[in-house]
DNA sequence: TTCCGAACGTACTAGTTCGTACAGATCCAT
DNA sequence: ATGGATCTGTACGAACTAGTACGTTCGGAA
């Protein structure tokens, strides 16, 4: 829960400024998930905190210091969800529905992650592009997608002809679309896709889409 | 093309107004698409007018009066490739792929369209409630996509367990996520989603996709 | 104790941004 | 042509916002 403290480097630092950092960087979070990048306020951050708007400064340098704090603390807990993944032991098919349904729990679950990667997209990645750590360690998911699609691929039953990147891109546009556009497709069709009662069919539609696309193989390559 | 003069209501305009006001939403979409809300300057939007500032609040009243109109012009246009598709003569899948090619087509080609709608997302669809004609006319999709689905359960071919608006949503998800998440998905998997050399492919991928899932029968709710 | 640097608070500045007052131009009907 | 309505340009102000100068407190080492 609280392990955003493992997100702050901690050489020598005294546990009260650890906690301070871990306060701004979380209400910081939400101010910018909640307003976009121009228009979160750092004087309205700094009045949520415990502390003032002199300690952002601080800390983090600038208000564009404080924002790509927050999107390597969010890449970085995603990380930590795609590392704990097991799918060794299963089907390709069960496999990438259990990854498929892993990436929308995350997601459904985490809505200012989504919102900063918003955010981050309308800026074109500016800010994501200097986090060499995002950059190098956010790959996992592809890595694991990879052994599963082989697999799938040579054990007949997937179709070769989507890589594991396009797979990741139909996953992640599912999960992701539920709390990106969740307002406006709220307005216009009067159905709010994080409503409870529809997570469980949801989350079955998205394994139902990743598998029934990859074994279906009328679109194959190679010859029958 | 330059069909944004019949986004303006002309009552007594005189042809210059009419003109600058299209002017003005023309830069005022690509300010707002690709600054946000609060990032957007009026001042910038008026030095690439061929007018001044003076008119925008002239014709707009506010910078939040341009921004709901920027979003109705954009919304409109939407509407009219709806309301131009044809797929009375089409067989249940084939309607569902060319219905999905169609958002494809438009939402690649419409990048403004898809910032504004993150933008307004970010906001809590704040502005888009309210424009009572977007919400009133905004639904013609799903009514296209009932009649399909209903005749393809009825033919035996889809799957009976997911409604229009489940179907719009992946496709809506699939086709947005490529231009609105376009920007840290290259940046993190190298790999430019709208690259014209992966357009065909991406194009195919889709319809695939909402195929494969509505005719794949394993999920089937009727007994067989 | 004394000292030192890390952590913190207050009050302020410099610059920006939305919006407007006011003055002038243009068009059109009578 | 003339009065009035519709447009247009300029210069400015009030409010807000990121960032900082400067001083204070606190904890531990010598």
């Amino acid at each position: 829960m609280t392990d955003r403290l493992s997100d702050v480097r901690d050489n020598g630092m005294t546990e009260r400024a650890i906690r301070t950092q871990g306060d701004i960087l979380e209400v910081a979070t939400a101010e910018f998930a909640a307003n976009g990048y121009a228009g979160a306020r750092v004087d309205e951050i700094a009045a949520r905190t415990r502390t003032t708007k002199r300690m952002i400064y601080y800390y983090f340098g600038s208000k564009e210091g404080l924002y790509l704090a927050v999107l390597e603390r969010v890449y970085a807990q995603i990380r930590r969800v795609e590392r704990g993944i097991q799918i060794d032991e299963l089907s390709p098919d069960d496999a990438l529905r259990t990854l498929a349904e892993a990436t929308y729990d995350h997601h459904t679950t985490h809505e200012a992650f989504i919102q900063l990667v918003s955010i981050e997209n309308i800026h074109r990645a500016e800010h994501l592009r200097q986090s060499e750590t995002i950059l190098r360690e956010n790959v996992t998911a592809i890595t694991l997608l990879e052994e599963v699609i082989d697999r799938g691929v040579r054990d007949g039953i997937f179709r070769d002809d989507v890589d594991a990147v396009d797979v990741h891109m139909m996953i992640s546009a599912y999960a992701c679309f539920h709390v990106a556009n969740r307002h406006t497709f709220a307005a216009i069709f009067d159905r709010d896709m994080l409503d409870p009662a529809l997570q469980e069919s949801h989350r079955r539609l998205i394994g139902d889409m990743v598998v029934a696309t990859m074994t279906d193989r009328r679109n194959d390559r190679r010859v029958p």
